[in-house]
DNA sequence: TGTATATACCTCGGAGTCCTAGGTAAGCTT
DNA sequence: AAGCTTACCTAGGACTCCGAGGTATATACA
C-alpha cells in the first residue's frame, strides 16, 4: 500500500471489510478493487493483504470458503460476519473522525492576538 | 496518538510540520495545540511525539534551539527550514489524495450489471 | 517552608503493521 | 512448451506508535 506513502495502518482493514460488505470477494479480487475505485493511487501489496485477511479471520470479523473464481480458479471467498458489520460501521465512524481531526490540523489557524 | 484508534502512521510528522509552519514552538506546545484544534480527537503522547521531532531533526526538515517558554521554563523551539517547508507542501498534498482515496472506497458501489 | 501540580524534556522495549522477497500452483494463450 | 495471469502463502526486516518509566524546574498553595 503505498503511493501516497507511508498514511495507512488499519486502514487496510476498513477498506477490506467496506469491500466485502458489497459481496463476498475473494483476496485477489479485493485487491483489485481497491486500485481499481481509487484510479491506482493505492496498491494493495499482497504481503500486507494475506496476513491482513487472517487476522480479520482470526478475529472473527470475516469468514472464509473455497470456491472457484470467475476465472476458474481455486479461490478464498471471505465474507462479512455479524461481527464484522458492527466493526466496519465503528470503523467507518471512527476514521471519519480522525480525517476531520487531521483536516482540522491543516486548516486550522492559530487565533491571532 | 489514539481515540480514533489506530489510523495514523506518518500523519504525526504532517501534523508537527503543520504546526510548526505558523511560527516556531516547542514540543510540548506542539502537542498542546494538535489536540486542541481537534478537540481533543487526537491525543499526542510523548512517547510518540520526541521520538519523531528528533527524526524530523535528523532529517533536516526542523531544527531546533533551546529557549525559555511561555511558561518561564526551559523549552526546545522546533522551527521549519527549507526543506521542511518543501515537505511540508508534498506530505500535505500526499495526505489529501490518500484520504480521497480511501473515501473512494468508502463510498464507490460497485457497478451493477 | 514544604508539597503538589503543571510544564517540559527524555528513552527503552514491546506490540503491531506494512512491505520486500521469496515461494507454490493451475489455467489460458501463443 | 513457454510464458503470462490468476490466486494463494510466509518469513524477516523496517518502521511507527505507545506505555511506562525517568529527570528537572516554576508556580501555587497550604
Amino acid at each position: 500500500m503505498n503511493e501516497s506513502v507511508d498514511f495507512l495502518k488499519g486502514t487496510l482493514d476498513l477498506m477490506i471489510l467496506k469491500t466485502l460488505s458489497w459481496a463476498p470477494t475473494h483476496g485477489y479480487g479485493i485487491a483489485r478493487w481497491i486500485e481499481h475505485c481509487t484510479g491506482d493511487v493505492l496498491q494493495v501489496e499482497e504481503g500486507s493483504l494475506y496476513p491482513a485477511l487472517h487476522k480479520l479471520e482470526e478475529r472473527g470479523l470475516i469468514a472464509a470458503e473455497w470456491g472457484i473464481s470467475e476465472h476458474n480458479r481455486r479461490a478464498k471467498f471471505y465474507r462479512l460476519t455479524t461481527a464484522g458489520k458492527k466493526q466496519l460501521l465503528a470503523a467507518h465512524d471512527s476514521w471519519a473522525r480522525f480525517a476531520d481531526a487531521v483536516f482540522k490540523v491543516l486548516r486550522t489557524a492559530p487565533a491571532s492576538h
